[in-house]
DNA sequence: GCACATGATTGCAA
DNA sequence: TTGCAATCATGTGC
């Protein structure tokens, strides 16, 4: 990283290595005053021999008459263009948090979270990666940018006293030295740019690795899957968890909100599309959550979201005796105590209520023929109709 | 390598 | 805004 090295000779000789008699002059005297082959009496005793010269005040008017014509190349480089590429740089590390300095928790969030595809509340790996590597970055695009503003004062200042030093044997106006601090900035300028430009390579890179690749993709925990499943076929007859019920569901499973809403999307369209091939599931998890239900008893669920319903279990259980055909339960464990209840249950559950209503759970599960209805007398072994004969 | 499973994305409609 | 439906892209088991 060493554009110091290479940058400050070249200012220099674009400063001082001027054609004619003055910039040569100048350079070789100056050029000396800063080294260190001379002693400060030598040095201090040519300069008086200079001061005192016979023919100082005649080379000083002669001086005058060349840079009169070389102030005119000086006008011309002025006033360059604003520079388009470096405003997008600044544009672009300023959106993606880099030009800012560092903020803590959520501000260093927001850099990732404002990106396009990004995920509000994942919290995941990828994304606690790239707020660690994009920090990383930011860190060193922020010294680099310091070291870089300390050497351009530096230079600076030196340059403009060694003009104030050239100024008692030629004629140095400030127009010049704003000149010349210009050239420096505009030097100094062109690495930042260089480094901002390789800093938002470094972003981009980095998002491409860990942001964009947005259909990466892992499987859930079997814990995960096993909270979505069992909440889905317990509420089999309306299968849409509430905000907070996402909420709950995804900080047990460990995964994040709109992950649930995924799962409950693709699980109810999968489950729509192809019931039979979900009954063993079905089968599973409601025994599950009915041998759970047994085992905490009646009011042992803290939250009647998460208690199945009768009619989501009669559902289940219609649905496999309608696939597995109504003498059996096929997969169904009828064995067991709880499923004895759950039977029961069920029964009690289709008993039509005195006022001749429908019932009600079952009848919002609709949400199987909500939009693809499906035919009253439907396909032998897809059960996924059967709603509609039980609710009519 | 293939087929299937599954999480994510996209476009559309209500 | 939410959900559906189609689709993509990756994971997984064989």
């Amino acid at each position: 990283m060493d554009r110091r090295g290479s940058l400050w000779p070249e200012v220099v000789k674009d400063g001082f290595g001027r054609k004619g008699g003055v910039g040569a002059l100048g350079t070789r005297d100056v050029g000396r005053e800063g080294g260190a082959h001379h002693t400060m009496h030598s040095h201090g005793h040519r300069k008086h021999a200079l001061n005192c010269h016979r023919m100082k005040s005649a080379l000083f008017s002669v001086l005058c008459e060349i840079k009169g014509k070389t102030a005119m190349s000086i006008r011309h480089q002025e006033e360059d263009p604003p520079d388009a590429q470096l405003l997008r740089l600044d544009n672009m590390l300023l959106a993606e948090g880099v030009s800012r300095p560092e903020k803590r928790g959520r501000g260093a969030a927001a850099g990732a979270t404002a990106t396009p595809g990004g995920c509000p509340n994942d919290n995941s790996i990828e994304h606690s990666d790239y707020r660690a590597k994009l920090s990383q970055i930011r860190q060193i695009y922020h010294s680099e940018l310091e070291k870089y503003e300390q050497a351009c004062r530096e230079f600076t200042t030196h340059v403009t006293n060694l003009l104030r030093e050239q100024s008692r044997v030629r004629p140095v106006s400030s127009r010049e030295m704003e000149h010349m601090v210009g050239i420096i900035h505009s030097k100094f300028s062109a690495i930042q740019r260089q480094l901002k430009q390789s800093t938002c390579e470094a972003v981009m890179t980095l998002r491409s690795r860990l942001l964009d690749a947005r259909r990466k993709r892992r499987n859930f925990s079997k814990q995960a899957t096993e909270v979505l499943n069992e909440y889905f076929y317990s509420h089999l007859s309306n299968p849409y968890p509430s905000e907070e019920t996402k909420e709950e569901l995804a900080k047990k499973g460990g995964i994040t909100v709109s992950q649930v809403s995924n799962w409950f999307g693709n699980k109810r369209i999968r489950y729509k599309k192809n019931t039979g091939k979900f009954q063993e599931e079905a089968t599973m998890y409601t025994g599950k959550t009915s041998t759970a239900t047994m085992a905490r008893g009646p009011g042992g669920q803290a939250s009647c979201q998460s208690t199945p319903s009768p009619g989501d279990k009669a559902m289940t259980l219609l649905n496999c005796k309608l696939s597995g055909g109504l003498g059996s339960c096929g997969p169904f464990p009828l064995t067991s105590g709880g499923d004895m209840v759950l039977t029961l249950r069920t029964l009690a559950f289709l008993q039509p209520p005195p006022g001749g209503v429908c019932l009600q759970p079952l009848a919002n599960s609709s949400w199987q023929r909500a939009t693809t209805p499906q035919p009253t007398s439907s396909p032998a072994g897809d059960s996924g109709s059967f709603n509609s004969d039980v609710s009519n």
